[in-house]
DNA sequence: CTGAAAGCGCTTACAG
DNA sequence: CTGAAAGCGCTTACAG
């Protein structure tokens, strides 16, 4: 506990009091267990140990920074932190942050690669020791700037050309989908495909055509539509693939859960009722798609592990180690919104 | 543009290349429009921008602080980031941070006191400027620690204790619901409270509580309880109100839409039809509730506005000003989990 | 209009 | 086992 507000406790404090030079308390405090010996006597590092408590010491980090020229500050760079499942990575990223004595900075750029790019200026300048980026657009003309400015980075949720990345086997997981409605004998189906620049929607949709073309279908291009992840952009995709054909399809895959919401809103706008009339499966397993009324088929990505992962690897690599790409598995969750709707025969 | 990344550029860097000496340079580097005056010949001011440019050269942060006694950060304490509504917060936080060259530190304590305490103890060891806590609790004991210790802060979508607050008005929002409620004719309503520790929970019911307490209903203690504010807190809320009771209330509240949502799931569970056989509102206006299949009455609060006032009102602090706290307008919004539903004779 | 000095608080090899 | 020095990169009154 800190005491007074007005004197800042600082070396000098200590070494005053103590009758010691500011380096032997400095090293006496940093002495990690194991190297205590060469810090100083063991009746010296109990005294330095004790009013360092008693008066609350703690070191200026921007001194020791200064000197060091680590921040153990690390950027996290998100598109919306509005959105769950980024959320829920930050939260991972945030908890074995938190392990490592790090602490995170974390900023939306909302996929607008202006802000993007300001964002990761910022960071730089910051003096960051190393920046997790969860909005990675999949050419990563922004990443090979921050490559060639040495700092450290790992991606996760998206990944870009190459680089680290901690991802969900998105191509895999849409596999998983549309294996699972083919199953049910859906032949003819919509994707809400989300942003054409990420790879999450990239690998979800392709995993899910490429599925479909091995069964010897091939979706016609008003059968799928780029649109905002969120729920609105999955509203307005949905809207407009029903606008553009003349009948529903029989079941719709949106690359996320809450676009498969947005779905869910634009076809009850229209009387399709979801698991009844039209199956409707969604990617990510956030905490809506167990309570809805009907229950929302989807694949469960590890968001809260790719976090975790994400910082452990830029751990390693501020450790001056080498790291490769990481592709966790998903899970395909079956519920209602695909099981009791019956294909168009 | 940086350029290499090797020898970091300095003020050292451009006075040497520049002639000039460090002071000037840093004076030049600060001017502000107005008072370029005084800090060297336009001449030399030019030479020095054009340079600074070229070399890409960024202040050393940490060398500025330690000087200026300033770190321009600001930490901001969430319960936790996956709640959509401390995520909408924090990004209208972050935009208008960002306005003001500040930086956000935002971690989540997941309402545990001794994660709060450490989060906190976190921030102040890091020199911030100033503190957000979006998760105060209500008796604001350690704000008092904090505010003993000098740190300005405010708080964010909780209340407490006295301390400068921006909020939505939720004990208004409460009695919004139930003046809704009790117009349809609802007298036999429950509420899924939240935790009893948030003043975002404890307000909203005791609006609605005493709106009926007007109307002349007192809500009996089988129709009121607890939980977490997600999506689970209020699915296992709602699942204990039905299993206490002998039969269900004609309506519920929840405090916030996630708990509504889980009062959703829990409601369909049991095979009771939410506008049909029950009517359900929430609070906040998050995204989901217009999408729901059967779209969700909810009082609309500005969670973006709340968290750029925060730190508005924390910037006026930083400046050594005052700041009283500010309660901001909810809205119903009715939508048909309240209107399609009958309440029972 | 520009320079020189002092100092923010720390760390780290180097002496002794 | 402990001290002294140098220096990280900046800012800010103060001289001149």
């Amino acid at each position: 506990m800190g005491e007074v507000s007005d004197p800042p406790v600082t070396l000098r404090t200590l070494a005053d009091r103590l009758g010691l030079h500011v380096s032997t308390v400095s090293r006496v405090l940093h002495a990690k267990p194991g190297e205590t010996q060469r810090a100083a006597s063991s009746a010296t590092i109990r005294r330095v140990r004790k009013l360092a408590d008693e008066l609350g010491y703690r070191p200026n980090p921007h001194a020791s920074s200064l000197r060091t020229k680590r921040s153990n500050l690390v950027a996290v760079l998100v598109p919306r932190l509005s959105d769950t499942v980024l959320a829920a990575i930050c939260e991972g990223i945030e908890e074995a942050a938190g392990e490592r004595g790090l602490s995170t900075i974390i900023t939306s750029t909302k996929d607008v690669p202006a802000l993007r790019r300001a964002r990761a200026e910022l960071a730089l300048g910051q003096r960051v020791d190393g920046i997790i980026f969860g909005d990675a657009v999949v050419d990563g003309a922004l990443l090979a700037e921050i490559s060639a400015r040495g700092t450290p980075f790992v991606l996760v949720n998206r990944r870009a050309a190459g680089y680290p990345a901690v991802t969900c086997d998105d191509y895999v997981g849409g596999r998983m989908v549309a294996d699972h409605l083919l199953g049910l004998g859906h032949t003819d189906v919509a994707v809400v495909a989300g942003r054409p620049y990420a790879s999450t929607g990239i690998d979800r949709a392709q995993g899910f055509l490429d599925a479909y073309a091995d069964a010897g279908i091939e979706l016609p291009t008003h059968r799928f539509t780029h649109c905002a992840f969120d729920e609105r952009g999955g509203h307005e995709a949905t809207a407009r693939l029903l606008d553009q054909a003349t009948r529903p399809p029989s079941a719709v895959f949106a690359v996320t859960d809450a676009a498969a919401l947005g779905a869910v809103g634009a076809l009850r706008d229209r009387g399709i009722r979801v698991g009844t009339d039209i199956a409707v499966a969604g990617f990510g397993d956030t905490a809506i798609a167990a309570e809805l009324p009907v229950p929302l088929t989807t694949v469960r990505s590890p968001m809260h592990r790719i976090g975790r992962i994400g910082l452990e690897l830029l751990g390693e690599l501020l450790r001056g180690g080498q790291v490769a790409s990481r592709r966790l598995r998903p899970e395909l969750v079956i519920r209602e919104s695909t099981t009791s709707a019956r294909p168009r025969p």
